[in-house]
DNA sequence: GTTGTTGCAAAGCGTTTGCAGAAGA
DNA sequence: TCTTCTGCAAACGCTTTGCAACAAC
């Protein structure tokens, strides 16, 4: 059983974390994290994706907990949420110009601005090349945080 | 700055595209691609900001109205949708190093392959500097027609 | 024992869809 | 006329929340 290795990495951190504001440990946020920690950097879920791999295992969360800890992990700082705040698809017009579209968008609120770059556009020929593919169009989008939210 | 005319510049480009597909150009399509031709490039608008914007004009045009025609207008080629990839959020250790998760989409069957790319960080990187955002993720999705398909 | 947490189910919210009436071609 | 399109409202999928039982401290 893997329940006997009790050595997660994260549980102290996260255990001092928590009772620093009068929270508590549970096993279901230890689990939660811990699937983070074990999947590694660079690797992101969402919260059905979490929901399934802690199925697999043979422990079960409620999906309604995992929405709960997810908030509460990023508050604390132990995950980090991408998408834009206020989610929602946009549109634009699309310019004849650019088949080439590039965007910074702020994940806190969203403000976003386009930027043009050669040095992508030959990646992403490059890469089309190497698969085999015929190119249509490459958008690079960056996330980050805009001075203002910062 | 161009004149502005009475009758809309899109009207007809728009009208020729449905034409071709046996759909109708009506006045609720038009109202809505020429928001967006009015706001010009770069501008984006979620289907209830293109609601809003139709309401405070005279004209009112149902949201359903408006999600199928954002849709079409997409389809159609002439606005673009600016979403991140696969929709929905995500989350990840806070620890991750700036990931670069590439995709090279096939636009008929959906294979997709990943890739990296160094000089698409530095692109994305220095697009952040440039803008003082501190960077957080960068994606870059290269859309085109794999082997298989062409 | 006290109080925060969980799981369930119901509610919310943005988006999609079925349908009958309205309107392009 | 013949279809397509619109608006309404109901459906839908993902996320949040109210509440009673449960568990960490």
């Amino acid at each position: 059983m893997a329940t006997s290795s009790s050595s997660t990495p994260v549980q102290e951190p996260l255990q001092q974390g928590l009772h620093q504001d009068g929270r508590r440990l549970t096993p279901q946020r230890l689990r939660i994290l811990d699937l983070f920690e074990r999947l590694g950097s660079g690797r992101h879920l969402s919260a059905e994706d979490v929901h399934q791999q802690l199925l697999e295992g043979e422990a079960k969360v409620s999906l309604a907990t995992i929405y709960r800890t997810l908030r509460l992990l990023v508050d604390m700082g132990f995950l980090q949420e991408l998408e834009l705040s206020e989610a929602g698809r946009r549109f634009e017009l699309s310019s004849a110009d650019h088949g080439d579209h590039h965007h910074l968008v702020c994940i806190r609120c969203g403000r976003t601005e386009e930027f043009e770059s050669i040095p992508v556009i030959t990646a992403g020929q490059a890469a089309a090349d190497q698969h085999g593919f015929d190119l249509i169009e490459s958008t690079l989008n960056v996330r980050g945080i805009c001075p203002d939210c910062r």
